[in-house]
DNA sequence: ATGAAAGCGCTAACAT
DNA sequence: ATGTTAGCGCTTTCAT
């Protein structure tokens, strides 16, 4: 072996912590001390240390360090949401990350498409690979198989949707009272003729929006069994082909309630399609991109995917810092944002 | 100790592999065999060893595992991009995603915010963790410090922009050729007074679609001199205010080229704004959601981002599967979307 | 079919 | 200020 400082050209090994100890004519523990800026090293030896590894583009191993170290930190984060495709999931994962980068943490992210199998199979994955924490949407109807999990201290944390058969934070979303909003600025335009579409009614979000929704119309006089309400819309296009069967139906509605974001998409369309997009009222929950330049503008029942990102991050950190207080249920509000299309009256009769 | 087939209450610390042999009754190398599926294990040791690790909730530690492992696999793939919240990177994502799944990798994420000092952060950061690839839309001028990293054979894949200073595997969209195109549309249509919404000029990609654009006019006798080429736009809301200017300036553009998905909704939101969105022709890069819905809709040049994740994804695990081909270089076509704002004509004269 | 011993790259605990 | 020894949880190698 040679003592240039020029790494080999050529395929090359990965060096490690030793070979930087002898090019530097050190022991491994003291450069184990430079590297991790621990005291007690002389300016002149951390100098040769870090000359050394550098000339041999040394990355110190997280893993192995972190199977000896006390603390067991791999400084690692999991995110599962529906799909890492979705804007409200881009935006939750954004704010998530940046409250972790700025600790060193990065962060897995997994799509479950709503789908139980991949959430057991995605959480597997990133226990075996030692997260510190893990940010879930869950797509199963119980988690009780975090239980263990939990009881090890791993903080998890519940976003957009409550957890069920365990004890764990979550970070959600007014769904009743967002949507109950919805339905009021509705009542409040004189429509007596509603449509509910909804997401998969596996879906615990869902099934409280759609709640919140319908249990308003029923406190206003409107007789609830009468309203469509469509579940099990999770894309556009589904949401499209219902709307347009309520509006070629035999009584079509004046006033359109869409409970996600995907759906809403597929409602406007069906709406463009049938030319009763200036004449049909309609409220969307979650906000969509460009929803204000569309004629008329689109109201929503905006969510607020960068606080609940950055509210969840917070409470995995605080429970890493040691935070013991027991399971918290946040709730995020939501904003009625009026562009236009959920002030529309209904027909003179 | 105790052998209660259920955990203890309260917190309980993380089973081992020992710890489950030690329940089996077996050796360690046992546990090993049953866990990772190796053959000569006897069915009813093995169902001794599964019971064991169930009862445990026992997660195999795959970093403990990779240390001593021949191949080394961290079974986890880096995917850096401008940010997780844009729509571009979230299609990106998730086609990498969705081709790592079935092999069990798990993808960490990062934004950039086209940031060079994050990118060899976040570079550092993946290293470190010893993932097993890299997939980066790169923000800084110079990947030379890769140069390392690639003799290692590590697989490294360039999304969205050449490399500079290192010979890698690259995957990006044809963007000379679709700003071409949307030159060409705009000119077939009969304008002449031109302007170019562009995005950092540091970003080599935004250069070529900047040389696409007003190449392509320069060849048909514009004076390309005279075409403002607002650089530098990263945002909607700076994109905006460009186009204000422009619009409220002596010589208006009859025709717009936005060079990218926020500029686009920045451009938009001016035509609006100063009511020329029927009689200014727009033509963005990227496709928008709700384009097809505004009026006129968005005539765009749309990328295929899954195409661009999915063909990145392959060539990693070829690379890890052995392939040992030179660096390739993937152009991916784009596809002119016409939906009206590209098709208003200029205004008679 | 099963197990014992060594070692992966690093840090903890203790020398010196 | 620096080094030595043991060991983290697992796989490798080699016995039996």
């Amino acid at each position: 072996m040679t003592s240039l400082s020029k790494p080999d050209p050529g395929t090359s090994a990965r060096p490690t912590m030793r070979q930087v100890a002898e090019l530097a004519g050190v022991a491994v523990k003291t450069v184990s001390r430079v590297i991790n800026g621990e005291p007690n090293v002389a300016p002149a030896t951390a100098r040769r240390v870090l000359d050394a590894a550098r000339s041999l583009d040394y990355q110190p191993d997280l893993h192995a360090g972190n199977l000896r170290r006390s603390d067991r930190r791999t400084r690692t984060l999991g995110l599962l949401v529906s799909s890492v495709d979705n804007p409200f999931a881009g935006a939750v994962h954004r704010a998530i990350e940046d409250a972790a980068v700025g600790r060193g943490v990065a962060v897995f992210a997994s799509s479950l498409d709503d789908d139980p199998d991949r959430e057991r199979e995605a959480v597997a994955a990133f226990l075996r690979r030692r997260v510190d924490g893990l940010i879930l949407t869950t797509a199963s109807a119980n988690q009780a198989y975090l239980e263990p999990e939990l009881r090890r201290g791993t903080p998890i944390v519940f976003i957009d949707r409550e957890p069920s058969g365990v004890e764990a934070d979550s970070v959600a979303s007014d769904n009743f009272g967002g949507a109950a909003r919805a339905a009021e600025h509705l009542l409040a335009r004189g429509h007596r003729r509603f449509a509910y579409l909804g997401d998969l009614h596996s879906i615990q979000t869902a099934r409280e929006r759609r709640r919140g929704f319908l249990d308003t119309l029923g406190g206003n006089g409107i007789p609830v069994d009468d309203v469509p309400a469509i579940q099990d819309l999770h894309d556009p296009e589904r949401a499209r082909q219902a709307l347009l069967r309520l509006l070629d139906g035999p009584n079509p509605p004046t006033a359109v309630f869409s409970s996600q974001n995907r759906v809403t998409v597929g409602a406007l369309h069906a709406l463009r399609q049938r030319g009763h997009h200036r004449d049909t009222a309609l409220v969307g929950f979650d906000d969509v991109e460009l929803a204000d330049l569309l004629e008329p503008g689109v109201t929503v029942v905006a969510q607020h995917p960068e606080d609940i990102g950055r509210i969840a991050a917070e409470r995995v950190f605080a429970k890493l810092d040691g935070d013991a207080s027991p399971p918290q249920r946040v709730v995020v509000s939501t904003t009625l944002i009026t562009r236009g299309s959920g002030e529309i009256p209904p027909p003179a009769v």
